[in-house]
DNA sequence: TAGATTGTTAATCGATTAACAATC
DNA sequence: TAGATTGTTAATCGATTAACAATC
C-alpha cells in the first residue's frame, strides 16, 4: 500500500470526509473495487477536483483511469478520523438531548461508544438509559482518572456550561464536545467542537425569513 | 431607530448569531442597556472587530464610547434571523433522534415549533411524543399542503432519505433540515441545511487521533 | 494508441483580520 | 478635551476552483 505524505487537512474537508466513507462502504457493499472522484463528485452533488483534493489528505494514491481502491479509502479515511479505534466517552447531563445522543446508534460505526451518563437530579441518578448508567456529578472527576477518559460530551443546560467545562478539564479531560449554545472558554491543548443546533437552525429561518421579508417587500 | 443598509451576511456570521443574542439577553435581563463590541468579544473568546463587522449585517449602529443598543440589537438579531415569528414545522421520522428534537425546549425560544410527527411504524402512528402527534407517513403530502408547512426536519434512516426528500418538495416544502448522514439532492429553490453529529465528531476524533499518533511516533 | 483520470501548481473567491479616520 | 469605540477600506489568510501535464 503505496501512500504519499500526509497533507495538510482543512476543518471543512474533515466535516466530508464521513459522506465519502459512507459512500465508499457503499460502494464495498456492492462489490465495486475501485471508485473515482468524478463518480463521488456526481453523487454527493460536489466537484470531482473537490474530491481529489480531499482524498489527497489521506495519503491514498489512485490510478489514472480507474480511481482509487474503494478498500484502502475506506481504511485511510477511517484511520484520518481516528474512527478504526474505539473511543469512550462520558456524558454530562442526562437531559433530553443527552438521552438521545445516547440512543443514538450511528455512533458505534463511528467509533463512539458512551460509557457512563452524569446527572446532579437525585430522580435520574442510579437509572439507567438503555443501558447506560446515570452516575452522579460528584463522582465525575474520580471516575474521568480512574477510566483515562479523554472525551466529554456536553449536554448540560446552558447556565452551567462553563463551570462543568472548568471542572472537567481540571479533571484532566482532552476533549468536549459541546451541544450548549453557547462558547466554552477552555485552555488551548483542549480539543473543543461545538455543535449548536441554534446555528443550524439559524441557517434555515434566516434563508426562510429573507424570501418572507421579499415576497412581502414585493407585494408593497 | 436609525439603520443602515443590511450588507451581505456570510453563513459563518449566521452561525455566530444565536451565540451574540443570548449574550445581549443575558445582558438585558442584568439590567444593561448597550453592549460594545469589546465586550462581547471577551465574553465569547473572539475578536471585536469580528463582532463588529457581524453586527453590520444587522444594520444596528452602533455610538462611539457606547457600543449597541442592547434592545435594539436583540430585536435586529431576532428579525434577522426569522426567529421575531413562528415557525411551523413537521418532523419525518420518530426514532431516537427524532423524539429527542421534539422534547428539546431551546427551540421554543428560536420560534420553531414542532407540529407532528411522522413515521410508517405501526407501533408508533397515533402515539404522542410530549404532546407531539405520531401521523402516518401516507398523510405527509396531504398535511404539508393543507397546514401550508415550509419546514421539514429530516430524521429517518440514511436509506429512505433521499426518497423521502423528493416526497417532502413534490409536496411543495420550502426548507429541508437534514438531520441524516448523507447529502440529499433537491432542486437549487429549496433550502437545506444538512447537521451531521458524524460530521462534528470527525472534528474532535481526528484532533484525538492525531494527538494518539504523534505520541506512538514520539516513543518509536 | 486514445482518453479518462490523477495530482500539482496557479488563480480565484470569500472570510477574517488589520489599520485608521470619524465620532461622541 | 481626551480617549474609547465605531465603521470603512485595505491587507491577509485560507479554502475552493481552474488549468494542465503526467499516467495508466
Amino acid at each position: 500500500m503505496e501512500t504519499k505524505e500526509i497533507k495538510s487537512i482543512s476543518k471543512a474537508a474533515i466535516r466530508r470526509m464521513p459522506l465519502y466513507l459512507n459512500l465508499v462502504k457503499q460502494q464495498i457493499a456492492m462489490g465495486e473495487k475501485t471508485l473515482s472522484s468524478t463518480f463521488i463528485a456526481e453523487k454527493l452533488n460536489t466537484e470531482a477536483i473537490q474530491v481529489r483534493k480531499d482524498l489527497a489528505a489521506t495519503g491514498v494514491v489512485g490510478q489514472p483511469r480507474l480511481g482509487f481502491c474503494a478498500e484502502e479509502l475506506a481504511a485511510a479515511i477511517e484511520r484520518l478520523l481516528g474512527w478504526d479505534n474505539l473511543q469512550e466517552a462520558f456524558l454530562i447531563g442526562a437531559g433530553n438531548l443527552g438521552a438521545a445522543l445516547i440512543g443514538y446508534e450511528q455512533f458505534i460505526e463511528n467509533g463512539l461508544n458512551i460509557v457512563a451518563a452524569f446527572d446532579n437530579d437525585p430522580v435520574k441518578i442510579g437509572t439507567e438509559i438503555r443501558g447506560v448508567k446515570v452516575l452522579s456529578i460528584d463522582r465525575l472527576e474520580n471516575l474521568i482518572g480512574r477510566m483515562h477518559i479523554k472525551l466529554a460530551i456536553l449536554t448540560v443546560p446552558v447556565e452551567v456550561a462553563q463551570h462543568t467545562a472548568e471542572r472537567l478539564v481540571s479533571a484532566g479531560i482532552e476533549a468536549i464536545w459541546n451541544f450548549t449554545p453557547t462558547k466554552i472558554i477552555v485552555p488551548d491543548e483542549v480539543i473543543v467542537e461545538r455543535t449548536d443546533l441554534a446555528a443550524g437552525y439559524a441557517q434555515i429561518s434566516s434563508r426562510l425569513a429573507a424570501k418572507a421579508h421579499r415576497k412581502v417587500a414585493a407585494n408593497g
